[in-house]
RNA sequence: GGGCCGUUAGCUCAGUUGGUCAGAGCAGGGGACUUUUAAUCCCAAGGUCCUGGGUUCGAAUCCCAGACGGCCCA
């Protein structure tokens, strides 16, 4: 069709190009005129209106096009003219009823509004909306420019299993199924950490996974159910090289998405540019709130403070579950311009590698940008007796009533024992990169079919 | 989990104080028309007013409960 329109570009107007093409499509306006029809034809490059008369298509030919509905698929073969009043058309000699459409098709200028029926019935939107199509466009583009960054650095993808005896890799409740042949039970994985890390002391040095992670959670503009994670791992690298790259991977991918590294977002602009503005999430948390976590160690302390703040906290949450309320409540939403978090308490991350300087917190930085969290990153903990100590601490939260803590994992402590080397790790969603790179403000305008009720 | 809002024809939407309020445009059906561009003109048809209760002489409209969805908050 693209190739049919270019042939007609030169034509001036009641003139015909030489040679036959042929062109398919969806009906998307048919005009009746008697013993002429006008149809305009739509596929992915565009549409192209079909000019048929009764003289050159005949009688069946014209009544089968007189007889389409909106909506359906048809062939037309012909020569490209351009009509009296300028429009290059395919003037048919053939056309073909490719398949019909049973039902109708959204009004066409109005167009798909119903929330509900765009996103159960995908299929419609995309038919009714050029800008939808383009959104899907957009999203493959970024993917594969993800790709092509990490492939041109060395990385290899790898997957790994999506079902997994035990879930690991970060703080939240899986979705179980069963395996009936081995009769046991397995998770479906809510990240790929662990079984990356397993390639990293294997010596693949430089993985990533492109993949869904399942959270059994809410739902909400910014959490589905199955989503899409990056998470990338680099031998003798470390979390500042991790934010280095980062900053570059987003700038890179936004400039194939969208062509450059500025961004409208919500009515203004984020400029992704590297470097992005770094601070320590402790001196963060400070300006935003008053509160200096690490003055109040103690967690009944730390919640009377959030609350003479005016900040929710629970009876219940425990000392790290507090700070990352405090950063989800007071800060977050503030953090528009990409910000890099720098260095985390120890409680909330327990796969990440300590200070040295500073053995309460971690070489760990969050990235944020759109005042959502777009990626999670550390200098990962190598050392196996630190990290059956962590799981330790989780199992404590575990009894302590926390259903998000994650169980211990004694395979991969065996992994870890036999050496990984010193890793630089990250997290980046996707579905939220998508949101930030196309200026939409809810995970379901990224993901084509997202999760619905029954 | 909490608050607010929404649900009327295939699609987009009106619908006043509870009383010819079951409506429009488009799509679909029949007819006219050989250069149209959201073609035009004529005709006919199209409904579980989300569901279930309740109030009332009378409910799309008011009340209660529920389903689904959206937004905001947590």
């Amino acid at each position: 069709m693209a190739e049919a329109r270019d042939v007609g570009e030169p034509l001036e107007a009641g003139a015909e190009a030489e040679g036959q093409v042929a062109v398919a499509g969806r009906l998307v306006a048919r005009r009746g005129q008697g013993k002429t029809v006008f149809a305009d034809i739509e596929d992915r490059s565009g549409t192209i209106q079909a000019w048929a008369t009764l003289d050159r298509l005949g009688e069946q030919g014209l009544g089968l096009l007189a007889d389409a509905h909106v909506g359906d698929i048809i062939g037309v073969r012909g020569t490209v003219v351009r009509t009296r009043r300028g429009e290059v058309s395919v003037a048919a000699d053939a056309v073909e009823m490719l398949a019909k459409s049973l039902r109708p098709p959204p009004d066409r200028h109005a167009g798909l509004k119903d929330p509900e029926t765009r996103y159960r019935q995908r299929y419609l939107d995309l038919m009714a909306s050029d800008e939808v199509r383009a959104q899907f466009v957009t999203r493959a583009r970024a993917i594969a420019g993800v790709r092509r960054f990490l492939d041109d650095r060395g990385f290899i993808e790898v997957e790994t299993p999506v079902l997994q005896p035990i879930y690991g890799g970060a703080a939240a409740r899986p979705f179980v199924t069963h395996h009936n042949e081995l009769d046991r039970d397995l998770y479906l994985r809510i990240a790929t950490e662990l079984y990356l890390k397993r390639c990293l002391v294997g010596g693949l040095e430089k993985v990533y996974e492109i993949g869904k992670d399942f959270r059994n959670e809410g739902v909400s503009f910014k959490h589905n159910p199955e989503f899409t994670m990056l998470e990338t791992y680099e031998a003798y690298a470390d979390y500042e090289d991790v934010a280095a790259m980062l900053e570059e991977m987003v700038a890179a991918v936004a400039v194939q998405a969208t062509g450059g590294t500025v961004i409208p977002w919500k009515g203004g602009e984020i400029d992704l540019t590297p470097p992005w503005r770094r601070v320590r999430l402790t001196d963060a948390l400070e300006d935003a709130s008053g509160i200096d976590v690490l003055a109040h160690p103690d967690a009944a302390d730390l919640r009377a403070r959030m609350r003479a703040a005016g900040l929710d906290a629970p009876d219940t949450a425990p000392w790290g579950k507090l700070v990352d309320g405090i950063l989800s409540q007071a800060l977050e939403p503030q953090l528009v311009q990409p910000t890099i978090l720098l260095d985390y308490p120890l409680e909330l991350s327990p796969f990440a590698k300590r200070r040295e300087d500073d053995p309460r917190l971690v070489e760990r930085f969050e990235a944020f940008c759109g005042g959502m969290e777009i990626a999670n990153a550390f200098s990962e903990l190598n050392d196996p007796d630190d990290q059956r100590e962590r799981f330790a601490m989780l199992q404590a939260d575990r009894e302590a009533g926390d259903d998000e803590a994650q169980p211990s994992d004694e395979d991969f402590l065996t992994a870890l024992e036999h050496g990984m080397p010193p890793t630089g790790g990250l997290g980046l969603g996707l579905d939220r990169l998508v949101m930030l790179l196309t200026d939409r403000h809810s995970i379901r305008e990224v993901i084509l079919f997202p999760a619905m009720r029954t």
